[in-house]
DNA sequence: TTGTAAGCGTTATCAT
DNA sequence: ATGATAACGCTTACAA
């Protein structure tokens, strides 16, 4: 019967008890042992903690402790479902970890990050993982971490070194141009997020590379795009769709650009995959179902999470040693059907992506690489 | 040059400028005025702060005011579109009332949700908003609230009798099942969530009502589904096509169970909307993309997440008055190609519904309703 | 084996 | 117009 009216207290329970207060902290955060208190003591206190329904007020250990157990994730759009997964995946971890996550959504506004993050420091979280706008803020954030931990996802940036996990987005451009460019297209466009990202540069550089080792052209021509939005995704594409040479195929460097991409083909009547093909970044549920089902570069985003959550507690629990960790995680391609063979000689040969298969085997497969 | 390395605080300060901390408190909390500071003082310390960069312990001062100024936020899957679309605007809409959001994904586990729910009430978090997984959990969490207000959103539950925002379910699904019947459909088939789930049984509940006002059979040899996922789906869209009598449309109650109905039509080579017609609920981005583009009820969703934290900051600002209000927003149909019009006797005239053209407009009417 | 007391960084109350 | 002091609820030397 549970029936606790009062705002229970660790020290009220104590004075029921006629105990000390020091002593039923002992007790309750497992010191009853390095105490050596009684047994009878202790069982006392279990048992009255758990029939008031006591639990221990965080908000005073922690200003004691000097440690809250929490961490900050600042994040730029949690409604895309990249970041979502993401936010999921790092939320599980922290709290298996037993750290309670603050989280926020800078709306691709560096400000807003930067206050974001001031807000965070001052409730005391232990470490903040952010995937910042990327764009220089009024206001210096990333910088005066106040000492704490910060580790970066998804994006990295260059100006404050800090540690940071991504997944190969380079390599992932790489990928999608070779198996294009082996499937006889030349003419190979981009429809970028946000130019000047970490992620999307990246993509960007290893497109290049690709095309570039492959002999081909990669203009300026072949690239439009001017953020993470299914307009904007429209817009590029509308743009690339209607020069003079039209591509063949095109990288969407995220998913819901690739809205975009499709979106743009059925209004100018240009068939995916006969006309133009697709190939996207990041898997969603719904890329198997798409017409047609995406071609689609993946990313470990569970990996993700768990290497930033690791990274970020391991620098909490160790002072700062210096080289700030970079860690870069595998991509995959999986080929569905928005790619079309167009037999020409074939320069390279196919990359050895792992297929999967479609109608059969909807698109979840977690494997969690590496 | 904030070349901040000592842990600044308001104490700190104080003594540095030689005044007592109390004044140096005033001043940064606003009450520079209500307390006839000197001019002189006030900036002085204004200054200071400013340049040691000092920003107040969150911490302490929750714990002096009794108040942390922050809000505990339960999803059952955050990444789940829908889920991570409502928290993106409970997240944006508490920030702009000065709360910050503590999260946690309950994983669909009432225990993991209790566990949650302790957690963040020991971190004293001023209320919480709940969608809660709505199955019986080993230890009771909705109830012992340690007095603090809490809101439930889109699940909403009887037994602790609680305020809660939903969107109308049971009216979206009457919305969707008249629209099919007013195009000539008969056997209607309903592909569910979590049976149990207030969303969930609140759809079907609409569905039958509307099919019973028509004079149709709504059978449980009509109805199919154990969980919100895709495979769940496809289980429930093959059990339904392959049923004596098939129905020649479905409702899917939910997004990602649209998906698995879409794969399982694949895998039988029932063309939608030809031979199946097919509306989800909750629409997505990708919705207007699948091949069909998804005929589907869409939920307020900005409303939603606005609704509920300004109904929780009410409650948190004045003391519990006692009728659980509860909030229930409408939804529209919005139409796409999924829906096949049979032609026959029309039953009912056509539901009033707001018509969203397709390839030239892309699907985020965010109007706000009401 | 247990208690006392100081302190974590604020703010409210009461003085002055 | 400002300062001392106590208190918020907990943990941890240091004692006993």
């Amino acid at each position: 019967m549970p029936h606790t009216t009062a705002p229970m207290s660790l020290k009220s329970l104590a004075r029921e008890l006629g105990i000390s207060a020091a002593t039923v902290s002992r007790v309750l955060s497992g010191q009853a042992e390095r105490h050596r208190i009684s047994i009878a003591t202790r069982d006392r206190v279990l048992g009255a903690a758990r029939a008031s329904g006591l639990v221990v007020d965080q908000l005073a250990r922690s200003l004691r402790l000097r440690r809250t157990q929490s961490i900050g994730l600042l994040i730029p759009d949690i409604s895309n479902p990249f970041f979502a997964q993401l936010a999921r995946q790092i939320e599980r971890r922290a709290r298996h970890h037993g750290y309670s996550v603050l989280i926020a959504d800078s709306e691709e506004d560096a400000d807003v990050e930067a206050a974001a993050m001031t807000l965070m420091l001052s409730r005391r979280v232990d470490g903040l993982i952010v995937a910042p706008v990327g764009t220089p803020a009024t206001d210096n954030p990333l910088r005066s971490l106040g000492g704490r931990p910060c580790v970066l996802v998804d994006r990295l940036l260059e100006q404050p070194s800090l540690p940071a996990v991504t997944s190969d987005h380079r390599h992932g451009a790489e990928l999608a141009t070779q198996h294009l460019i082996a499937r006889g297209h030349r003419r190979i466009g981009c429809v970028e997020g946000s130019p000047g990202t970490f992620a999307n540069d990246a993509r960007i550089a290893g497109w290049r590379a690709a095309m570039a080792s492959a002999g081909l052209a990669a203009g300026d021509d072949l690239v439009a795009g001017t953020g993470y939005s299914v307009d904007a995704g429209v817009a590029a594409a509308r743009t690339l769709l209607r020069r003079a040479e039209r591509p063949t195929a095109v990288l969407a460097l995220g998913n819901v650009l690739a809205l975009g991409v499709l979106q743009a083909a059925r209004e100018e009547r240009i068939i995916v995959p006969d006309d133009l093909s697709l190939v996207a970044f990041d898997d969603q549920l719904w890329a198997a179902v798409t017409s047609p089902a995406l071609t689609i570069v993946e990313q470990p985003i569970e990996a993700l999470g768990r290497e930033v959550v690791d990274l970020l507690l391991e620098r909490i629990a160790a002072p700062l040693d210096d080289p700030p960790a970079r860690r870069i995680l595998p991509v995959r391609l999986i080929e569905r059907e928005s790619v079309r063979d167009l037999g020409a000689g074939r320069v390279v040969p196919a990359p050895p992506a792992q297929r999967t298969p479609d109608p059969p085997a909807p698109a979840h497969g977690r494997a969690g690489a590496r």
